[in-house]
Parts: C-alpha cells; structure tokens; sequence
DNA sequence: CCAACCATGTAAGTTGTTACATGATTAA
DNA sequence: TTAATCATGTAACAACTTACATGGTTGG
C-alpha cells in the first residue's frame, strides 16, 4: 500500500497538475497550496517511493544528475480521484491562539491585548499575500484548467482571514476594560 | 522539564480553573473548549505525571479508589502565565477541504459538489452547537470571570462557521455550471 | 570561486493516537 | 445484574519534523 492518510494525496495532486520532481512538490506547497497544505522533505520523498513501487507514479532522470522527475500514471489518476472522493479528515483541533483566550483570566491583560495585535497583523499580512497571488492567477496562462478552482481556495483563506479581523475587533471591545471616557 | 508542547499549556489551564481528575480534564476538552483543542488520554495521564514531578500541580486521592485529582500550585501558576505569554506555535496548515478543492480538476464535478455539501452541513452544525454553548454560558453561574473569554473563544467559532457557509455559497455559484436557463 | 539554489535521502527524535488491560461505581 | 460511566495507565504504532550528510549546478 501505498503510504496511507492525505500526503499521497497531495502528492499525487501536484504531480496531476504536472511532471514534477520531490524538490518541486515540496516549492508547490511554498506557494499557494502551502497556505492551506503542509509536506515535508522527509515525507515526499518516501512517498514518492511508495507511489512508485504501486505503479501510480512513473519516475524518470531529471535533466540534472541524480535528479527524478515524477508524473502520475493513469492509475494514479484513478486512485487520486478515489482519494479526492473520500471526505476529508478533519484534523483535531489545535488553535493556539484560542487556548490563549480561552484561558484568559490566567493572564495579565496586556498578554491579550499583544496576542489580539498579533494575531490581526497576521490577518492583515495573510490578505495581502493573498491578493497578490489573486492578481498573479487572473494573469495565469499555463494553467487555465485550474485558475478557478485555485481563485476558489485563495477565496476561503480570504474569507478566513477577514472572519479573524472582525473577531479581533469584537474581542478587543468586550475584553479591553474601556478607557476613561472624555470629560463632557 | 515538563512535557512541552502545548499539551502542558492545556492541562494547566484546565486546572487554573478547578482542580480535575485526568478523566475530566479530558471531559472538559469534550466541551467548548474542545472545539479549539484536543488532547487525548495517552497525552494527559504522562502529562499530569511530568508536571506533579515539576511542583507545578499536586495531586490528592480523589474520592473514588484509585482516582486521583489535581490542583494547580502557586508556581504551576506563574509557570501557566509564562506559557500562555508565548506566542502560539501555529500547526502547519492541513486542511482536507481546500486540498480537494485545489485539485477540483482532477476529480468528476459531482465529488466537488457533495464535498461543499457537506462542508455546508458541517458549519450549520457547529453553528447550532455554539448558540447552545452561548445559551448555557449567559446562565452560568460558578465561572463568572471566565464567560467573557469563554464568550470570545466560542465567537471566534462562530465568525469562522459564518465564513465557511459565505464560502461555500460563493464557491458554488463560482465552480457549478448554471442550469439551463428557463423559457422566458 | 563562492554563494545560492537544486536535489536526494536517511536517521533520530517528538508528538500524538488507538487499542488494550483493568477495575470501581452508579443507575436502571 | 447489567450497562454505562468513571477512572488510570501503558504499549504499539503512525505521522511528522528536524537535522544531518551529500553533492551538482548556476549566476554573479
């Protein structure tokens, strides 16, 4: 069997897109898919293996020495498909910043007021990434097939990023002790 | 050393709030707060044995045979305060959903379709849970100085379900071809 | 020629889950 | 009395990260 749970995955997913070596899956998951995917050297590698010795992929020299270069076979298509088909296994929970709220009467408030300022910059930072790699797809020629579907993911972390905004702010009102207000 | 990691992070807090027995440490991740955080048994019970031999809990026979309970100490927490203090390690991203999506080409539209589905089903139902969790924390009455931040954590849920339903409309009209249109 | 990058792979270690083993207590 | 729940703990395993080891290639 191939290497079970969601890498095999991701990995095949990249290689449908196209031929591709284990140093080039692992820069995909730095650009886009990396806002929403995560896979480690030490995974792919492995992996690609695995996916080999089950006939999904079909390895050959890269035009560099000792370099590989992967595309998935018409099996692998197959299995991909199977394995898109499955639903999703939610990770268990692990928001750290939640954890830090939740337990907030443990700590001082100016520990919650730079954790809120944290993580809004991080909001902000997030929706400016994303909207430069929006205007990077709109000018995306090679391929088209996908620009809808990758606009889409891109649209979630949006989506996401501006929900963590509006939470900061209700938060920052209902947990900040108000200031002194202004005499008349 | 305690056990790293955030599980420490976890159990301290936990017990900041009242002192607990492994198994309802555990409990307590089974309700609000275990929508943002998860530990199981295999991690709590070595957990709970690390930071007693670090001073930073103590435990006492509880009132069942062979049931032990913990009660946080002065410099479990100071420890706690430390920990919370840090900035949150956050887990590399790993999101089934958006991987699927992603690589929406790759599969027949009617995977894609039952896949936003079922991720709309999902939201409406962590929705749901959350109105209740919200009903039952305007009736506390043990806890006062905690509803507020518990208050802010089952928010922070909540703006996060609302994105996803916004998503997934979006994302429906955006990737679902049009039906044919009727006659005028 | 040197820094940056391309490229692969493994070994050790950490983290976490699951299943198992065990048994007390409570409520129906 | 029997099922559910309370309660603890461990062992096996799965998943993943990190660091290390190695070396080729490209561009300034």
């Amino acid at each position: 069997m191939a290497r079970q749970s969601q890498t095999a995955t991701a990995v095949l997913g990249v290689l449908s897109i196209e031929p591709a070596t284990g140093y080039e899956i692992r820069q995909a998951m730095g650009s886009v898919l990396g806002h929403f995917w995560h896979e480690s050297f030490g995974q792919i590698y492995p992996c690609l293996t695995d996916l080999e010795a089950d006939g999904l992929v079909q390895g050959s020299p890269g035009e560099r020495a000792n370099s590989r270069r992967y595309g998935i076979t018409a099996a692998g298509r197959t299995h991909l498909a199977g394995l898109l088909a499955e639903s999703p296994t939610r990770q268990p929970p692990r928001n750290g910043t939640l954890l830090r709220v939740f337990f907030g009467q443990a700590q001082p408030p100016a520990a919650l007021a730079a954790l809120l300022e944290s993580t809004e910059a991080e909001a902000r930072d997030r929706l400016a990434t994303f909207a430069a790699i929006r205007a990077e797809l709109a000018t995306e020629e090679e391929h088209v097939e996908h620009v809808p579907y990758w606009t889409a993911t891109i649209r979630a972390g949006e989506l996401a990023a501006e929900a963590q905004l509006t939470w900061v702010a209700e938060t920052r009102a209902a947990l900040t002790p108000p200031a002194t207000l202004p005499e008349p």
